[in-house]
RNA sequence: GCGGGCGUGAUGGAAUGGUAGACAUUGCAGACUUAAAAUCUGUUGGGCGUAUGCCCGUGGGGGUUCGAGUCCCCCCGCCCGCACCA
């Protein structure tokens, strides 16, 4: 008997891996390429749970994908710039440099040991100059190409963080990172021009048939296509300039049943009027704080505040409607600006109760039904028009159907325009921060912004910077700052902005195509390699990340960079559910606050949990996020250290669909080692066997193998690992039970080995050398099914009566329909059941099921 | 509010419209052991029955079908995403 030793297997076949060179991905003509990707960690220093599962999925695919004969490419890289290390160096005195190498080079020794097929000779760190100078050429290119604009705007700005925000980092009016209430600034800021593309990156959506529709849908409904119609009201006692107010409205079937007019705080209006009007600033002012407090976001309460001018309704000139100033009127949505139609639109309607404006209707066919309304009443957009009502009379009694239709009449009779609208804003990527790529233009008093020339790249962060002081180190840095002007040569100024981290992970994919190339990616390379064929990575990603990625390849495709195949970069994609794990808690805190225990002082019995100190019992909340408030965090390198990677990578594939969230056990994680160690045994057995013994059940054991190969296959062809794993148990229980010869189990032990290869690749490759496979079982050819043994000679069908399951019989796979009919009905519970009668109806499903009606 | 998803044993979860509960955990019983651990064997949806067996059962209600966890309609519950988006 020997000893399944995980540590000394595990570091043994690494080795022989790497010194082999066997996941090294080097293009080639006579295979089909694959590439495989994960989304690349933020190098924190420590890995968790999620990215042993993240990478054990990807690791699975290209270990399946190496042994089906494809070439492929499965790399690994750092997205490495970001806020955490400036706040290390704020907290430890290290420069964020320092302490993110340091981070990178801890994470990555802490993977090695879990055994990724990874080509870490294309690792790549997006702080590093070799990576950001590229990003920078790119950034220059695309300004060139009017991708990337420079203009004022109204950002987020966290207070705490010191930085600005993109729209979709800002959550619940709160910064993603920080938490911290986002307050409104205008800033000078560079932005991509993603929105022009709103219509390609909608469309190309629906080329995504390997990505989850939820994603999709999450997309779709962030960049917010409408359509309606824009048209303007004209003023009788507007200031100067503004005797038009532009208005969009995706319901101009209610345009007849409009009794005000709502412009934004920030509607040029407003800002023009608050200059010399106290009361109106107050107003502004009062709206924009409020705007993103989190009482004003849940009491949403509607404020507004008469301007004192009047508009002219379109279709009834003689009716003047009253302008407010409304503090639920964004000024980047639209124009700014809206018409309130009370009648058909809640918020409108609690506006028009509020500030006593009348409720018109366009769709209730009674005169006085709008007026007792307690609520709006929402027509659905292809409901009948009445128009029989308002100011316009008799005229369009008839009405119209749909919002298409109201359209095109309001055109006809000249009142706007049918236009499109989309929610997605431009991508503010200018971060007032130290640690990321440094915007390469230079600000010149006589030639204005001016880009850096590509021969100065990369333009390098300095290394002498200090963080006692709040603020961006880079204002302060007066010599990394002044240089000389790219286009006049005289002294002037570095943009010290730095670029989003987004920006980052926006291309590193095409990157790894060429990761040590001196332009930004090599066509040909690029050409070969792209699409990424499978992405795997969390769904907290659904919108920023993959969003931006694929607006980034669109950029690089029209800036020569990436081919135009590749503007979709992502084939198929696969959001992994979290590994959760419970939270053991007690109230005993002496402050009366729930206490949380670690997962080692808690003993379990059954379904119940009890510290192992004192003895008392323990609440127990299934199934949450792993947290380090809540003391519920499983560590990888423990769990590594006991059972080896092979059980860590075995348990996390085991359990849980890969999409859904698996929670993480003790019991579930020595289940898997136990297995491992079944299998070991099982080998042990084999060896010891004799050859001469003819053995017994041996077509069996090989017809389980095949349907066993089958099996597997499918199931890790459509991510249902679990379901792999579930049939790799069942043939093992049936091999460890099997008296079958040597040269059987010898067969079927192998290809278990090669089965489990993806999942637990050190095992498998013992087992393979230890019973004599040749080379290795990394590289060894996929198990192929032998159709003939799938089929049976004799099925077991099971006979229902009125759908309900009485009996089974065994019959030959080939026997006819009739045939099975007769026996069928032959059925001691049939005959019972039918006492006597006949059936109206025998359904025979050949290799399934026969049903008789009665 | 809008959009999407999901409800299956004590638990995680399996089931191309065809034997519901694979596989795993937990529990129970047994073997081995002075004992425990490890390992091995059996068992584990509920109910009735000595038993061949019968009844019930996939959140609830209806429908389609020879046959529904699966398809359709209504309702309930939970989860996720977005949200003064005009």
């Amino acid at each position: 008997m020997t000893r399944y030793t995980p540590s000394e297997i595990e570091a043994r076949w690494q080795a022989v891996w790497e010194k082999d060179e066997i996941f090294k991905a080097v293009r080639s003509a006579d295979k089909p390429k694959y590439y495989v990707l994960e989304m690349f960690p933020y190098p924190s220093g420590r890995i968790h749970m999620g990215h042993v599962r993240n990478y054990t999925l990807g690791d699975v695919i290209a270990r399946y994908k190496l042994a089906k004969g494809f070439n492929v490419l499965h790399p690994m890289g750092w997205d490495s710039f970001g806020l955490a290390a400036e706040n290390a160096a704020m907290q430890k005195g290290i420069h964020p440099g320092t302490w993110t190498y340091q981070n990178i080079e801890d994470m990555k020794s802490q993977m090695k040991p879990l055994g990724f097929s990874l080509d870490w000779s294309r690792e790549i760190a997006t702080c590093h100059p070799d990576y950001y100078q590229h990003q920078q050429a790119m950034f220059i290119d695309m300004i060139d190409a009017g991708l990337i604009y420079r203009k004022n705007a109204v950002v987020n700005w966290d207070p705490v963080d010191m930085t600005v925000l993109a729209n979709e980092q800002v959550e619940q009016g709160r910064g993603w990172r920080s938490g911290a209430l986002v307050e409104r600034r205008e800033l000078t800021q560079w932005f991509f021009k993603i929105s022009d593309y709103s219509d390609e990156l909608l469309a190309g959506l629906d080329t995504l048939e390997n990505w989850p529709a939820k994603v999709r849908l999450m997309q779709e409904n962030w960049i917010g296509k409408s359509q309606g119609l824009q048209f303007a009201f004209s003023t009788t006692n507007a200031p100067e300039g503004h005797d038009r107010i532009e208005v969009y409205t995706t319901r101009p079937d209610t345009l007849l049943g409009a009794s005000f007019v709502g412009i934004s705080p920030d509607h040029p209006i407003a800002k023009l009027l608050e200059r010399d009007n106290p009361e109106v600033a107050a107003f502004t002012a009062e709206c924009r704080k409020g705007g993103t407090t989190e009482e004003a976001i849940e009491t949403a309460e509607k404020l507004g505040f008469d301007t004192g001018i009047r508009v002219r309704h379109p279709f009834d000139t003689a009716k003047e409607l009253p302008v407010y100033i409304a503090n639920f009127i964004l000024m980047d949505y639209g124009t700014g600006a809206i018409f309130g139609c009370p009648a058909h639109d809640q918020r409108d309607f609690e506006f028009a109760t509020k500030y006593d404006l009348p409720i018109i209707s366009t769709y209730l066919p009674s005169e006085d039904a709008a007026e007792e309304l307690t609520e709006a009443y929402v027509p659905a957009k292809t409901e009948k028009v009445f128009y029989n009502r308002g100011f316009a009379g008799e005229k369009w009694q008839t009405g119209l159907e749909g919002i298409d239709a109201a359209v095109e009449f309001c055109e006809a009779q000249g009142v706007g325009q049918g236009v499109t609208k989309y929610r997605l804003r431009d991508w503010g990527l200018s971060r007032q921060r130290y640690w990321g790529c440094p915007i390469p233009v230079v600000h010149c008093d006589d030639c204005g912004v001016v880009p850096e020339k590509k021969e100065n790249l990369p333009v390098k962060l300095p290394e002498d910077v200090t963080f006692d002081i709040p603020g961006n180190p880079l204002d302060r840095h007066t010599e990394w700052r002044t240089t000389p002007c790219p286009s006049c040569g005289k002294s002037a100024l570095r943009e010290t902005d730095t670029m989003d981290t987004f920006v980052d992970s926006s291309w590193y994919y095409a990157r790894f195509t060429a990761p040590h190339a001196d332009t930004p990616t090599v066509m040909d390379d690029a050409d070969y390699w792209m699409n990424v064929d499978q992405y795997i990575g969390g769904v907290e990603h659904a919108i920023l990340h993959l969003l931006y990625a694929r607006f980034f390849a669109r950029a690089m495709n029209i800036t020569g960079h990436l081919p135009e195949s590749a503007v979709e970069p992502f084939d198929a994609l696969f959001t992994q559910g979290m590994v959760t794990h419970a939270i053991y808690k007690t109230e005993q805190g002496q402050d009366g606050r729930p206490v949380f225990h670690y997962p080692e002082e808690v003993d379990l019995k059954g379904d119940k949990a009890f510290l192992k100190e004192g003895g008392s019992e323990v609440e127990i909340i299934p199934s949450a996020k792993m947290s380090k408030s809540k003391n519920n965090v499983v560590d990888p390198l423990n769990i590594i250290s006991a059972f080896g990677a092979d059980t860590a990578r075995w348990f996390v594939l085991s359990d849980s669909p890969p999409e859904r969230d698996v929670e993480w056990t003790a019991s579930g994680a020595e289940a898997a080692y136990k297995h491992l160690n079944r299998v070991w045994n099982i080998c042990d057995r084999i060896a010891e066997m004799s050859d001469d013994v003819a053995g017994e059940g041996n077509e069996a054991l090989l017809k389980q193998m095949h349907k066993t190969i089958n099996d597997v296959t499918l199931a890790i062809e459509s991510f249902g690992f679990n379901a792999a794993i579930a049939k790799l148990y069942g043939f093992t229980a049936t091999l460890h039970k099997s008296k079958a010869s040597k040269a059987a189990q010898r067969e079927a032990v192998m290809t278990l080995a090669q089965l489990m290869s993806p999942m637990t690749p050190h095992l498998a490759e013992d087992i393979w050398a230890n019973q004599g496979g040749e080379g290795l079982i990394a590289t060894a050819p996929w198990p192929v099914v032998d159709e003939a043994m799938l089929k049976d000679d004799t099925v077991t069908m099971p006979i229902q009566v009125n759908g309900k399951r009485r009996g089974e019989i065994d019959v030959p796979a080939d026997m006819p329909k009739d045939e099975i009919e007769k026996l069928a009905l032959a059925q001691e519970a049939v005959i019972r059941i039918l006492d006597g009668g006949t059936p109206k109806k025998v359904i025979v499903v050949p290799g399934r099921i026969v049903n008789v009606v009665v």
